[in-house]
DNA sequence: CGGCAAATTGACACATCTCAAAGCCTGTGG
DNA sequence: CCACAGGCTTTGAGATGTGTCAATTTGCCG
C-alpha cells in the first residue's frame, strides 16, 4: 500500500470510530492531492508564524505542537499519532501560532488547502467530520490544561500514557499492550510543564508502581485499568463513540 | 434592539474581524432560531457530561469552561466574552467534556443544532467561519496551556488581561482602557492553576507595577503596550486579521 | 573503543501550597 | 441609618513541591 493510501486508511479509521464514513466520503478523501515527505527526529516540519497553503496528515511516527517562548522555554501543547490531521486548522487560522516538530522518524502527507475547501463546498457531512477532528484536538487541549494546572506530575504523566494508549488502539498501532513512545525526557518535560530533573523523578515514581515500563521508545502498559484509576482518566473527551455528527 | 438581534450583531462583529461577512451570511445568522435566557453569577449554564441539542451564544456577561476533577479541584479552561459562540463545538462533540458557568449576570441565546447543521449544508463559507471560531478557541487553549506550563504567575495573569482586553475591543466593550472583569480571585486561581493565596499575591504584584488597576469587577489597563511587553504577549493566536478563510 | 546525547543523582535554593486567622466590603433586615 | 452576616480578600507562618546547578552514569552509534 502506498503512503498516500495508508494516510487515507488511517484517517478513515480515525473518523469511523466517531461516525459512519460512507464509501463516497472515503473516495473523496482518496482523491485529495497528496505529497509524501519524511523527516528525521527533532526536525521542524512546519514553523511557527509560517503561512502554509497545505495541511499535513501524519502517516508514521509521532509529532508534537511546540510553542517557543522568548526566553527559549518551550511547551509542547499536543502529541500526534498516525492518522491525525496535524495542522488541519491551518486551513482556517492561516498563520501558525506554533510549530510542528518530529519526535521520531516521521512520514507525513501534505494536502493542498484548495482541495479541503472544495470538500467544504461539496461534502457537508465530511466537512463536519473534519471539523470534529479539530474539535477533539481542542478537547484534548482542555484535558492537558487541566492536567498541567491541577494534577500531580505523576498523574499528569499517567494521563498522557492512557490517552496515547487509546489513540494508538484506534488506529491499530497498539501491539497487545505495547506502543511506541519516542519522546526523550527533555521533550516529555516540555509536554508536562516540568523541569527535566523532576520529569525524570516522576518517571521513576511511575515505574515504581509497576503499572508501566518504558525503555527506549517502547512503552508497555502492564495494567491499563489500574493506570486509568491511578490517573483518574476519563476518556469522554476523546469521543470514541460512533454516532451521527 | 432585541437580545436575539444583539447576539447576531456581536457574532458578526467577531467574524468580521477575521474575514468578510456578506449580507446574505448575516441574514442567515439572523434567521437561526434563538431562545434567550439569563443566568445569575455562579450558575452552571451547561453541565459536564450533558448532551445538548442546542449551542449557546453569549450576549452579555462573562462565562467560563470549567472542568471538575474527582477530588473537587477544578480548572477553568477558557473565558468567554459577548459574541462568543460558547459551545458551538457541542454540535460535533455531542457530549460535553466540561461545563459552562456564569461568572457574572449573564444573557445567552440558544440555537438548535439542526439550524447549524443546515448552515453546513447550505453555506460553506459561513461554515468555515464558524469552524474558525472553534479553531481560535483551540489556539487560545494552546496559549493558556503554554502560560500555565511555562510562564510565571504574574506574566500568566498579565497575559490573560491582555487577551481579554483585545477580545473586548473587538466587540466594542472596551470603554477607553476599562472593561468588566467579574471573576473572584477564587475563580481566577482556577483559571491560572494557582492556589487562591498565591493568586492574591500575584494580583498584588501586578498591581504594584501600576500597569493595571482592578477593583470589584472593573479592570483598568493603564499602559497596554507595557503590559504586553511585561507578559511578552503576542496576539498572533487571536487571528485579528481580516483575510479570506 | 571513544564520543556524545540522554538519563540519573545529590544538594540546595526558591516557589508555591496549606492552614488558620483577620480584615474588608456589600447587601439585608431591623 | 446602623448592625450584622456572609463572602471575598488579605496576611502570616510553616510545610512541601519543584527548579537549578553540576556531576556522574548509562547506552548507543560510529
Amino acid at each position: 500500500m502506498s503512503m498516500a493510501d495508508r494516510a487515507v486508511e488511517l484517517l478513515t479509521r480515525n473518523l469511523s470510530r466517531r461516525d459512519t464514513v460512507s464509501p463516497e466520503e472515503k473516495s473523496l478523501l482518496a482523491s485529495l492531492r497528496k505529497r509524501v515527505q519524511t523527516f528525521h527526529k527533532g526536525v521542524e516540519i512546519i514553523s511557527q508564524h509560517s503561512r502554509p497553503s497545505t495541511s499535513c496528515l501524519l502517516v508514521a511516527g509521532m509529532t508534537a505542537r511546540s510553542v517557543l517562548l522568548a526566553d527559549s522555554r518551550r511547551q509542547l501543547t499536543a502529541l500526534h499519532v498516525p492518522g491525525d490531521f496535524v495542522d488541519l486548522h491551518a486551513l482556517l487560522l492561516r498563520t501558525m501560532d506554533h510549530s510542528i516538530v518530529a519526535l521520531d522518524e516521521v512520514t507525513v502527507v501534505f494536502v493542498p488547502h484548495e482541495d479541503l475547501i472544495a470538500i467544504t463546498r461539496e461534502a457537508p457531512h465530511l466537512t463536519r467530520l473534519l471539523w470534529l477532528c479539530t474539535a477533539i484536538d481542542a478537547a484534548i487541549h482542555r484535558e492537558m490544561m487541566t492536567s498541567i494546572g491541577r494534577r500531580s506530575p505523576a498523574s499528569r504523566l499517567a494521563q498522557v500514557i492512557c490517552e496515547i494508549y487509546l489513540r494508538m488502539e484506534v488506529i491499530g498501532q497498539l501491539a497487545g499492550n505495547v506502543f511506541s513512545f519516542p519522546l526523550t525526557q527533555t521533550e516529555l518535560s516540555d509536554l508536562l510543564g516540568l523541569s527535566v530533573v523532576h520529569t525524570n523523578r516522576t518517571v521513576q515514581d511511575l515505574r515504581a508502581t509497576r503499572l508501566i515500563s518504558w525503555q527506549g521508545s517502547t512503552m508497555t502498559v502492564h495494567d491499563f485499568d489500574a493506570l486509568c484509576r491511578f490517573s483518574r482518566f476519563d476518556p469522554t473527551y476523546l469521543n470514541l463513540v460512533s454516532e451521527p455528527r
